[in-house]
DNA sequence: CTCTTGACTGAGG
DNA sequence: GCCTCAGCCAAGA
């Protein structure tokens, strides 16, 4: 057996893997990619199960590019430490230019 | 089976 | 410009 829900989990994970070096992306923008457009919240869920794997979960940002998920990395500042080290420029948890790092799966893959 | 929670998003006040 | 409400789906208790 192999619940869809698993399909869709993988495919997120698919997907972060895909993100280009020193480029970010929204959970919207995986959610669309993905066909579900309307379980961003679903991407999350996954990406949640993404840490600790070889999944770059650090490039992955809410629509305001936003780190919302820093809390769920081991320190504090992690994640921004991570996308800073890849030359994304990251203050108080917000990226820099997001416009410019931003990775549109649906667009570039 | 029902209720709650969640790394989201868009619209409205 | 910031806060709140509603919609969406899946997993855990």
């Amino acid at each position: 057996m192999k619940p869809a829900a698993l399909n869709f989990f993988d495919k997120v994970y698919e997907v972060a893997k895909l993100i280009p070096y020193g480029r970010v992306t929204s959970y919207g923008a995986i959610a669309t990619y993905l066909g579900a457009a309307q379980s961003a919240r679903m991407v999350g869920y996954a990406i949640n199960g993404s840490t600790g794997k070889d999944v770059p979960a650090h490039r992955v940002v809410n629509r305001k590019g936003l780190l919302t998920g820093k809390h769920h990395f081991d320190g504090t500042n992690l994640m921004q430490q991570l996308l800073e080290n890849e030359g994304i420029e990251v203050i108080d948890n917000q990226i820099q230019d997001f416009e410019k790092v931003f990775w549109n799966p649906s667009k570039e893959l």
